[in-house]
DNA sequence: CTTTCTGTTAGAAA
DNA sequence: ATTTCTAACAGAAA
């Protein structure tokens, strides 16, 4: 899934049907996923049953989100902290309705009559539901913290840049980081140490709206570009969360539901398209490994 | 059939 | 310090 406008449009379907409820009882089937971060992880059984044990009974206070973290936390301080990766879903069920309710008025598309499934790798089942958590490519994670302070030692969002709607976030800010990075536009936006929340789809819709090749260095850019990026980054970032996110492959809301941003797409995917504003046909290049779609002509 | 591509990012390698 | 590459994995598309 999931950017940020994904991740946070869940957190937000998630958080009507969860907020209050309370753990009865976890079932992992894919002990990995919550056994630690890391591109190698192994499944370790203490692990397994310490996850399982440390949440049975808890009862979920919020749910926050950092970058394109999910922060569930309890009404005793723990934490369960989620990150979803390229294929991640955390899909809720109510007990009373097998059927889904309707979120935000975003159409069902996508039944939960299945679940669980062969891609659900963890069960959790509460006093009014069942949140399942799927994923497909197994590169998300469930991981389970004391308390908030133990979760800032780890120092698992270190690296992390501002978030895009903090009041710190600011154009002065964005202005003197952007102005140090001999990098290109696409690289230092993917990598969320500037600013955190663009993905590859909102990188490149980010640069078309702004007109500004993805390709620029970044100490090359003028402030008026630099203005234009940062209204557009909290612009469409939040248009994004307005429509629940972008359902690209298989994104999901908490409910089952799809986002509908993906049609509001300018550039993301349409290579070889032509350019909604001026027709030319779009490009794409490859940009710190990733397919980047451009305007040859609307983006300078 | 095979090869390439995919929303992410930690960690290794350069 | 910075940047690029690779790995984790499954499946859709070419």
């Amino acid at each position: 899934m999931p950017e940020l406008p994904e991740v946070e449009s869940l957190r937000l379907s998630l958080a009507r049907y969860i907020i209050g409820s309370t753990i009865k009882c976890v079932e992992v089937r894919n002990g990995k996923l919550v056994s630690g971060k890391g591109a190698v992880r192994q499944s370790n059984k203490n692990k397994v049953a310490e996850f399982i044990e440390n949440l049975k009974g808890k009862k979920i206070k919020k749910i926050e989100r950092r970058a394109k973290n999910i922060i569930i936390e309890f009404t005793s301080g723990e934490i369960l902290l989620v990150h979803l990766k390229m294929t991640g879903q955390l899909v809720f069920v109510g007990k009373k309705d097998k059927r889904n309710m309707i979120f935000g008025g975003h159409p069902i598309q996508e039944t939960t009559d299945s679940l669980p499934h062969k891609h659900t790798y963890i069960i959790f089942t509460l006093d009014n539901g069942t949140i399942y958590y799927n994923d497909v490519r197994q590169f998300g994670y469930c991981l389970y913290y004391k308390n908030k302070q133990i979760l800032e030692e780890e120092k698992h969002f270190e690296n992390l840049g501002l978030e895009p709607f903090e009041e710190v976030f600011t154009l002065e800010y964005f202005i003197k980081e952007m102005q140090n990075k001999k990098s290109p536009l696409k690289k230092v936006l993917l990598d969320q140490s500037v600013v955190v929340g663009c993905g590859n789809i909102y990188c490149d819709e980010v640069a078309f709206a702004s007109k500004v090749l993805p390709q620029r260095i970044c100490s090359s850019l003028t402030k008026k570009e630099l203005a234009k990026l940062y209204e557009n980054i909290k612009l469409i970032l939040q248009k994004a969360i307005d429509s629940g996110g972008s359902s690209v492959a298989n994104y999901l809301l908490a409910d089952g539901s799809r986002g509908n941003y993906s049609d509001y797409h300018q550039v993301y995917g349409k290579k070889g398209l032509p350019c909604p504003v001026c027709k030319t046909t779009l490009s794409s290049v490859q940009l710190a490994g990733r397919t980047t779609v451009f305007c040859p002509k609307c983006q300078k």
